[in-house]
DNA sequence: TAAGTGATCTCT
DNA sequence: GAGATCACTTAA
């Protein structure tokens, strides 16, 4: 049972972003503590991917994701949902992983409103004393059991990245499996 | 299947 | 300042 640490973030995104099925997104708020493992993710790989919205260069939304790894990157959509990412990789290489789904929650923007995320989060890092973070609870995913498909809703990237399957989700079973 | 929602970006 | 866009959800 142990807090990720930054140098886990600095990796490249694509290994950051398997790697975090099985650990489980803590949120810590006085008494009160939410843990659930994290099931799906999607990666956003940098300045070449035309999915990642600092595809188009750094703007005052996007520049979070220009910050060293692990740091919370959050932004509304739709005018509804806030979508929760952490950053990836070393500074100035703009590269995130979504988070799209934990243990017993469908969907991104579920997820945050049953974490209670919202923008005051974006740009701050991920540890305990954020009370916002990841923790490896000793759950192991195996390769075998981690499913990659193509990503959702970006279709605008064009053929090729919007079939890229950076999405990675998992089927384990919940929390049984740890107790 | 389509509508709702509002920040952000890209033009004028 | 106006208009288009958008990594979603819900209700039908």
């Amino acid at each position: 049972m142990s807090v990720l640490k930054k140098d886990f973030y600095l990796q490249p995104v694509l290994k950051v972003a398997p790697a975090l099925l099985g650990k489980f997104l803590v949120l810590r708020n006085g008494g009160t503590e939410i843990a659930r493992m994290i099931t799906e993710v999607e990666a956003y790989d940098g300045p070449n991917d035309k999915a990642c919205h600092a595809f188009k260069g750094l703007t005052p939304r996007t520049k979070v994701m220009f910050e060293e790894g692990g740091v919370w990157y959050v932004y509304l959509i739709y005018g509804m949902y806030y979508m929760l990412n952490i950053v990836t990789g070393p500074r100035d290489y703009p590269a995130a992983v979504l988070i799209r789904g934990v243990d017993g929650s469908n969907g991104p923007g579920k997820l945050t409103t049953l974490y209670g995320v919202n923008s005051r989060f974006n740009g701050l890092e991920s540890k305990k004393k954020l009370g916002l973070y990841i923790e490896d609870r000793g759950v192991v995913v195996k390769s075998s059991q981690i499913k990659k498909s193509p990503r959702i809703g970006v279709d605008y990237a064009g053929t090729i990245w919007s079939k890229k399957e950076y999405r990675f989700s998992t089927h384990m079973p919940t929390r049984e499996s740890f107790q």
